[in-house]
DNA sequence: CGAGATTCATGTGAAGTATACCTTTAGGCTTAA
DNA sequence: AAGCCTAAAGGTATACTTCACATGAATCTCGTA
């Protein structure tokens, strides 16, 4: 019986219209074909990296901008095409694209210069190695036969911010030591004073040249949607007003197009679910409630387990005891740690190491943690969460299955 | 009443430790001439 | 004697701990008006 009713369901599916004919246009990492209302930084980037195809060094360049702006876009879209220039002129050019935030990937020097040397296919070890070896093996591999590299490190900020600037200024020297080849780097921030606390050096030679992107407005928002949805979508499936809000929404934060999109294809998916054959308004509301979750919901379980333990302790800190939004603070929350620490046989770490773990859990955007002078009552960290209360629950209970509770 | 000292709870920096992993080296064993 | 394997020695990166000092406004203290 159930046999059957599946059956119809699957038949059901199959006779119905898509809502979409081609679901990737508005997916996160899909280039189209034209990039509307970044004609300017297309051209500049492309300006400055053009030089590559007559084998000069193009400047270093640094470029900042919230997310959603378009700036992974658009460098993907210039270097896109300037490799395929070179490779059909039998230009020796390689670009690599790494994102610094990525955990145990990129985010300290050691683990930059290994992923940088594993794009030339050796392969080097997770640790053991001294940095500076690794940093040879790097040049050697680069220095073997002449190339120009362009490195792409993309949310700079963070890196810097967790192992200082070191690693930078290597890199912004490394073409003294090459004999054949040569690097360009391109830096990638979201924050727009990042730059100021750099050493000057460092400042200078990786901000050759400078690129502001500035938010997309809801107009521009509207225009990108309208261009994406025609690829994305059958003709007739959008409710009128479904662009206008999803451009609203998004420009509300700070003008962020990557939501925009997402908002657009969540909605989709959750109308082709229900079965209706229009994607109607009320589906963006439910869109923006199942992204605000999956992403915290991804982002939370790829933290380790002492970040995840610490996070369900400012959970359920925030949901028993003075819950309406009260800050909270870190000795409250250390104190539940530890207990469920014992709970899921995890062993306690010191108060000290769940401050930082904390700090970064508000780097992430996890959770808000301001450092508060309380006068003579002491100093702490005043922490709430950055999550809506909605989805509260859902995370706990993959925190639970994540801790074994 | 107000300026300065005190106080609290924890932030924060530096240095040390444990762990996991790497390469090099020396010793011991096997093998083949 | 040469070749190969193994274990010890000596090294590193990372996550964490330990120690010690820094912070900064509410509160206290005490001199002065």
């Amino acid at each position: 019986m159930q046999q059957k009713e599946l059956d119809g369901f699957f038949e059901k599916f199959l006779k119905k219209e898509p809502l979409f004919i081609n679901k990737r246009s508005l997916q996160g990492n899909y280039t189209p074909k034209t990039v509307p209302h970044r004609e300017d930084q297309i051209n500049q980037i492309a300006g400055v990296l053009a030089p590559a195809l007559r084998m000069e060094k193009p400047s270093n360049v640094f470029i900042y901008g919230k997310t959603g702006t378009g700036k992974s876009l658009c460098i993907n879209y210039v270097t896109n095409n300037l490799l395929l220039t070179a490779e059909r002129n039998k230009i020796p050019l390689k670009i690599i694209y790494l994102n610094c935030k990525l955990k145990r990937i990129a985010d300290t020097e050691y683990r930059l210069m290994a992923q940088l040397t594993r794009e030339f296919g050796v392969e080097v070890p997770a640790t053991g190695l001294p940095t500076e070896e690794i940093y040879k093996l790097f040049v050697k591999q680069l220095d073997k036969e002449k190339l120009l590299l362009v490195l792409i490190l993309d949310e700079i900020d963070q890196l810097v911010h967790k192992t200082g600037d070191g690693i930078l200024y290597t890199l912004t020297r490394i073409n003294t030591e090459l004999k054949n080849s040569e690097v360009t780097i391109i830096g990638i921030s979201n924050d727009l004073i990042f730059v100021d606390n750099l050493d000057p050096r460092v400042k200078s030679s990786l901000s050759e040249e400078e690129l502001v992107f500035p938010p997309y407005n809801a107009i521009q928002l509207q225009s990108i949607l309208k261009q994406r949805a025609k690829e994305a979508f059958r003709e007739t499936v959008l409710e009128d007003g479904v662009i206008e809000k999803c451009a609203a929404y998004a420009a509300r934060e700070h003008g962020d197009a990557r939501r925009a999109l997402e908002l657009l294809r969540v909605a989709g998916e959750i109308a082709e679910r229900n079965n209706d054959n229009k994607i109607r308004i009320k589906h963006i509301d439910d869109a923006e409630d199942k992204i605000d979750r999956d992403r915290v919901i991804e982002q939370v379980n790829s933290q380790p387990k002492q970040f995840k333990l610490t996070l369900y302790s400012i959970l359920n800190v925030c949901m028993n005891g003075n819950s309406n939004g009260n800050p909270i603070f870190t000795g409250d929350i250390y104190e539940i740690y530890r207990e469920a620490c014992n709970g899921c046989g995890l062993k306690p770490l010191t108060q000290r190491r769940v401050s930082d773990i904390i700090a970064e859990l508000d780097m992430l955007g996890i959770i808000n943690a301001r450092v508060v002078s309380k006068g003579r009552y002491g100093r702490t960290r005043e922490i709430k969460l950055a999550i809506p209360d909605s989805t509260v629950p859902k995370i706990n209970n993959v925190l639970k299955e994540g801790l074994g509770l």
